[in-house]
DNA sequence: ATGATATTTCAAAAAAATTTGAAATAGTGA
DNA sequence: TCACTATTTCAAATTTTTTTGAAATATCAT
């Protein structure tokens, strides 16, 4: 049992809800943390880069490396993460490898034309 | 002019493109940096469980530090994060300071919601 | 096999984000 | 004004994430 000083107009909102202890256990901790590590996968410039280059047309490392100014290195570094979190997904074509994003990974962009005006 | 060597299956891909260039160009560069920022503030587990919390209920202070098991200060700390994306506004009354969720951050609740099964 | 190209991996260095705790601020009530 | 409570701010310490560059892999062409 949590107990904390409350401002009596909270106090009442608190109430009609089944008080606090109700309302904490009603936060889904679970999908929270869900959430967190794919926001975290998604939160950075070359990462989304990436992704939108991908939303148009599929590229090998050494084209995605050009379009994020990344070394090879930094590069397979972010998409190993934006892999990871099954956002695009990698096939091997003689030397090369093949990026392209996947179901998941469009979901999100879709998400973010709806969220920036 | 960038140039890379790029596998034949998608040079021919790229070309009804109108170039590895073209695409380039349509990268929304300005989108992206705008969506990391926010994305940003939303990728971290005390953040998000604060959210969650003020979608329920709005909050004091005390309630939020008590919810997530953050000292006053560390809540503070990502309070005003939350705060300077606009996902969450504060309202003095007497010695409290009372947060609750905007209807961006409402928006964001919402798709989350869309996105875990 | 050998050499060349495309890419990943690894460990160390650098940068960014978070945590800590003490001090500052601001409102309340005596 | 003074003491008290709620909260924020600040700088230093810690942790996490990203960057770097060298070495490892893997495939291809000879």
């Amino acid at each position: 049992m949590i107990s904390v000083e409350i401002p009596d107009e909270i106090k009442k909102e608190v109430r009609t809800k089944g008080g606090f202890e109700n309302i904490a256990k009603s936060i889904p901790d679970d999908t929270i943390k869900e959430l967190v590590e794919i926001l975290k996968a998604l939160a950075d410039e070359k990462r989304l880069k990436i992704l939108y280059a991908l939303h148009r047309q599929r590229m090998c490392v050494c084209m995605l490396a050009a379009l994020t100014q990344c070394s090879y290195s930094k590069c397979s570094y972010h998409l190993a993460k934006l892999k990871d979190m099954n956002l695009i997904k990698a096939k091997h074509t003689g030397n090369y490898i093949i990026y392209s994003i996947t179901p998941y990974g469009e979901k999100f962009i879709r998400y973010f034309e709806k969220l920036v005006r």
